[in-house]
DNA sequence: AACCAAGTTTCAAATAATGAAACTGGTTGG
DNA sequence: CCAACCAGTTTCATTATTTGAAACTTGGTT
């Protein structure tokens, strides 16, 4: 009841996110060899996107590349939806508090997506880097946000995972996974074991609303060659300060005047 | 055979960019109003875009904003459809240089995007500068780039803008516009005569390809306190520099790799 | 000149979108 | 307590749009 499949809208979405996959300008044809419509109805939807401003169309080279009406929407996305505006001062203090990198990341279906980061040591932080995307079994912030996701929307979710091993101690089952997220809910706390990069670990905390729905997760990353697991858990009470913060704020964010009526 | 209503998608789409001009979280019936679609049709557009996430529901209070999906879409679109990465660089370099504002500007159908900027005084920039839209018939950057544009396609973004005055050197019409752009093709560069805002002054460039297709602009601006007209023509020449090298770095990046056949 | 590949258009059949109206569930106030 | 009201949701016959195989065009290659 959500995935895809929605009508002509679903899948002219998908063929966008085919289109901004490729992660570089591509013909026509090459995105008939990867989609599953015909010719035409690819040809359609191209032009459809195009038009929009969606899609942004280079005649010299005849190649499609996402188009710039996306960066647009996108700021809007950023500035109203995401917790990033909210989080900015808080996430900053964290940072310098901790003396190491801060993430800040939402759930977006299946995925994790970064929405802002601070490095201790570099303080400026980029539009390039908001918008990454990450697995979501086997990142800090992808399972503590899974934890907290009611049971119908986790299952359609854990089912979207791949699995895939990328380290010895990543998850390659749901069920494994699965006991994990418990373990989360007990502590209110996640890590990540090097599950996705070796030499990389995180402590991760949800940021949830009253109501406990999730809204994100904060975690602060760090490497085995400067500290472990416990030194990371040391950080716990500081960090969830932080997104107790953000969480409080974020309540009273939305709708800032009632005016009218 | 452009702007709106290419069917389904181009409806759904004009939702998605009502509800992210609202710039906060909507309720529905805000929409309705607001909208030319019946209840029905809204409402299953609304479903729609939410299944999609490029909408986020929040259901304890039933209000709708822009989805994360469209920073992820837009992290793609920044990368590879804006000039954003390949003129970093050399726009730190220019404001570096002349010690003044600079931005990097894009078309968007009939309206003018900043991708990027540069602040002399502070060089961080920040995501939620990029994505800022702006009117093209009245900034220095919407005007040298209208000027570039082939015939067809400018009669349409013309017939689009709405000609409000701004201050009192504001165009308030399509012939007084088109003379200015005439001058601009002639001399290669345009400026902002405080059309937009009071005591606010630039100095634009088109960035063009070999083929002279514009690919977006350069400006550099400042105030009628610190500089006047003729301060900021003598940049002329180094701002054409940094437009040139931009347009060059972006025809060499596309397609980094051409492998197989 | 014949060939090929990539991109574009056509058109009847199949499918999906449409929207007036009816329904739900919660809130107000008489 | 009931009636009117409102925001949001669902229904379903009608209507309009999407669909895709095939034909065509364009530009480059042998």
């Amino acid at each position: 009841m959500s995935a895809s499949g929605d009508g002509t809208v679903g899948k002219a979405l998908e063929v966008l996110d085919q289109v901004a996959s490729f992660g570089r300008p591509v013909r026509f044809s090459e995105l008939l060899d990867a989609s599953p419509f015909p010719k035409a109805t690819l040809y359609r939807f191209v032009q459809t996107l195009t038009n929009q401003g969606m899609l942004s169309f280079d005649p010299d080279r005849g190649m499609y590349a996402p188009g710039v009406r996306l960066v647009r929407l996108a700021h809007a996305a950023w500035q109203t939806a995401s917790l990033a505006p909210i989080a900015q001062s808080h996430i900053d203090q964290l940072s310098a508090d901790v003396g190491e990198t801060v993430h800040l990341a939402q759930l977006d279906t299946a995925q994790v997506i970064y929405v802002d980061k601070r490095n201790a040591a570099e303080p400026v932080q980029m539009y390039s880097q908001s918008g990454k995307v990450g697995p979501a079994y086997c990142t800090g912030v992808g399972k503590v946000m899974l934890a907290y996701l009611p049971d119908p929307a986790l299952a359609e979710v854990l089912a979207q995972q791949s699995y895939h091993r990328f380290t010895d101690t990543t998850h390659t089952s749901e069920a494994s996974l699965r006991g994990e997220l418990a373990d989360i809910r007990a502590n209110g706390y996640g890590f990540d074991r090097e599950e996705h990069e070796p030499g990389i670990i995180c402590v991760a905390l949800p940021i949830l609303t009253e109501t406990n729905r999730v809204l994100g997760a904060l975690s602060v990353t760090s490497t085995t060659t400067r500290t472990n697991l416990a030194g990371l858990e040391s950080l716990v009470d500081r960090i969830r300060a932080t997104a107790q913060a953000i969480s409080k704020e974020a309540a009273s964010w939305h709708f800032p005047v009632n005016a009218n009526t």
